[in-house]
DNA sequence: GCCGGTTTTTGGTTTGGACCAATTATTCGT
DNA sequence: ACGAATAATTGGTCCAAACCAAAAACCGGC
């Protein structure tokens, strides 16, 4: 099973590399690709494939424990606890009740202002980091999977360029929810390659005007990915 | 590796080590040796003082600071957080790091959208509510404590009239963030009897606005509310 | 004086390796 | 076959080093 989903090679940005590592594994038991009950491959095999060391997938998997997601016993090995069935939710519970509309109607409000503040805040190195992931989309636009996650990415940038901790905190809220919903459309075959490439075009204009340091130009762009979204997620079956 | 204090040599437990250098840590911290606000060795330094690797300092740093003991800055270092005195009442971790600036902006953005969401879908119920909120302000006014927790309430009564329950998330952190700052701001008596007045007008006729269903009125008592609050908490020494 | 750049310090992240203890699988003597 | 000794596997702990980015300290020129 190739789960190849983002890269961690570039080794970009800090914590991207526990980030990348805990939405994998959390994603496979999520997904039951890791089924309740099962044991996960070892700490080793798990570490050479994901290509990272393996103090890595130990904070990952300590992460997961305290979620409540997996089960550790010394000498025999992690087990899945998590169970899709029977009300425990391993997602936040925020993201439970939020349905499309409401988070659309947040992004509405929170998107706009965030890339205008993002703009006059973010550090060239931080720019670059935009950039990169761009690139990314650019290389996996057959797999939708990796292509909402490298979205969520770019969007998690944007709210750091801010540098504002509330803001940033709120929005990771959003983004939780956002994970939610794409899940769904996802799965309704929503995402096709032509929609991805409209994405990439709107991407990749967004990022043309915050390099040019363009406010209303960005801001225009956000509002028109968001209407794009939209589209998606409150599409009729 | 000449120790100074509790030696962890000789028996080779599991987990002595980082027991130890916990205890020493959290020792030094609850006898004020360390004492609040000031900031303790580096890590680097304490690895070396305590005869072990900065990886098990930093594990116990990060177990204190979950605690709520200290608190670090990357590039400052480590602060003492702990108070023997006062009521002890962990703050979010977000709360803590958002300086003002950050508060007032966010609240701009989210606050006169909200109100609007708020009006075309409060129920009569919740109408009420807020109205009973703004007796109990008028009741309290000598109490500048009581005021502000009144005021909590109302905006949060706002924000649950959205029925958005990922804006309510939202807003709650803001809310965090929000009572973190007029605690700074009422030690400094920047909360005068007057200024109270000034409040109350301002949030009867922010109610008036909402009761008549009139959005453009309302927000801009919002965002009047807003331009207050950015006078106390911004206010010089 | 003081403002801007450079250097140093500090926490943050990741890697890789070594050893331990609990568990499981394997092998061997009878 | 069977059970005990043994080896292999797995999670648990700790160490050492390298590099990054944020913050602070420093320093030279206007």
């Amino acid at each position: 099973m190739s789960n190849a989903t983002l890269p961690p090679a570039g080794a970009s940005l800090p914590g991207a590399t526990l980030r990348y590592v805990i939405e994998t594994l959390s994603t496979r038991i999520a997904t039951q690709e890791y089924a309740t009950e099962e044991r996960l491959p070892s700490e080793r095999q798990l570490a050479q494939e994901l290509g990272v060391a393996r103090n890595t997938v130990r904070e990952a998997l300590d992460q997961l424990e305290a979620r409540g997601m997996i089960r550790r016993r010394a000498g025999s090995g992690s087990f899945v606890t998590y169970d899709p069935e029977g009300g425990s939710e391993a997602l936040s519970p925020v993201a439970a009740d939020t349905g499309p509309l409401h988070l659309q109607v947040m992004r509405g409000i929170l998107e706009p202002e965030m890339v205008r503040l993002a703009i006059v805040n973010m550090a060239p190195r931080q720019i670059e980091a935009l950039s990169k992931v761009l690139s990314k989309m650019e290389a996996v636009q057959a797999d939708a999977t990796a292509f909402v996650r490298l979205e969520e990415e770019f969007h998690r940038l944007i709210a750091e360029g801010t540098g504002n901790p509330l803001l940033i905190a709120c929005y990771n809220l959003v983004l939780d929810a956002r994970r939610q919903s794409f899940r769904a459309a996802m799965y309704r075959r929503h995402l096709t390659p032509s929609r991805i490439a409209i994405y990439q075009r709107g991407y990749n204009g967004l990022f043309n005007a915050i390099a040019a340091r363009d406010i209303e130009e960005a801001s225009e762009f956000m509002k028109l990915a968001l209407v794009e979204d939209q589209r998606l997620l409150l599409q009729e079956d």
